[in-house]
DNA sequence: GAAATTATGGACCCATCAGTTCAGAATGCA
DNA sequence: TGCATTCTGAACTGATGGGTCCATAATTTC
């Protein structure tokens, strides 16, 4: 009964946490995952427990992928570039691959659609997105911000990332989403000189 | 078959209202709001039609309210003040009638549950958020703000609002939520001098 | 290559879901 | 009071949910 961790592939583990990213926890039934998958019921189980663990694995999965995200920044970019090429990559460039991406932050996802349903599971998101604005902060004090004002700009930003992961699950261009990446950290960048 | 109206007593509308807000459409089964409502299974659809259109009309009547609410000020209240209290007052004073209403925005909270599995929901969502964005930028007119800047700023104020529901949804002090609406509002001021 | 272990497909289980049906209770009306 | 209409509780339906079981297939192991 142990997991036969060279027989599912890494894909598939891929394929069903887009899944869940796009569709959310409760609208992905089983049956979903197995198809995308390309695995049998009982490999599942044996595999991962059950369904509410799985997804657990795919959540803490996609933390620790856009935590690195944020992290690897060119080691020449400045840091407040940094953080603004974090938001803008997701709408720019994308449309030539093919793909729209529009599903949001997995995390923020999460947050919403289990808060108040499964608190646990509310709550472990919660916690991932407190490990994204310590990363903010530090970028922050990287260009130059006191402690007190690094933090409160991490926290203001956390914000608008929590906002912008929001409206991308909604259908707007994606000049709109510059446009609004643009205000801000025209704003953030004033607050720092 | 027509709608009994005044057999299903507003409060009982306005539970269930509650309940949908809190835990969102798919986890709230026909069980609990019948429970909630205190009314019969056959009393609900020859009242509703099914759970899908009971939705949309209480997501409807949310809206309405809430929209309402940004535009009640007082007339004497400048209306960057307006803007400022209508984020606030979801974080004071709401300790001592024993309510913590950490339940976010249900347009936000359909947005991000509904998109990818009820597109129709989710956009109906996205508009009310639209007309909501409409009521931002009118205050910021009044408030002196060029067009083009007080289109841009109340963008950014949308994505804010966005943000701070979903945080609203976490389990953070009412003062880490003062703190961020105070520093954003700060911006916003200075953009606005 | 045979025995022991592990993985897997498919049938199965039971709970719960949204929605229907209908007999009878409540109500309106004359 | 009596008839017609409207409303409602409770039982029911069919579909789908997550999760289990087990006989067989595949793979190790020696």
């Amino acid at each position: 009964m142990s997991r036969p961790v060279e027989f599912v592939r890494p894909q598939a583990v891929n394929r069903a946490l887009v899944l869940f990213w796009r569709q959310g926890y409760q609208a992905t039934s089983l049956t979903d995952l197995l198809e995308t998958m390309g695995i049998g019921r009982s490999s599942f189980y044996a595999a991962f427990t059950d369904k509410r663990n799985f997804y657990i694995e795919c959540l803490d999965l996609f933390a620790d992928r856009t935590l690195h995200l944020l992290q690897a920044a060119p080691p020449d970019m400045p840091p407040v570039e940094a953080l603004e090429h974090f938001f803008k990559r997701n709408f720019v460039g994308l449309k030539e691959i093919g793909v729209k991406k529009n599903w949001g932050c997995m995390l923020v996802n999460t947050v919403v659609e289990m808060a108040g349903v499964d608190d646990e599971l509310s709550e472990r998101a919660s916690h991932h997105i407190n490990m994204m604005e310590l990363g903010f902060r530090d970028l922050l004090k990287e260009a130059g911000a006191l402690p007190q004002q690094a933090q409160e700009l991490a926290a203001m930003l956390m914000l608008f990332n929590e906002g912008i992961r929001v409206s991308s699950r909604r259908r707007l261009t994606d000049a709109q989403h510059l446009q609004t990446i643009d205000t801000t950290f025209r704003l953030i960048r004033s607050a720092l000189v």
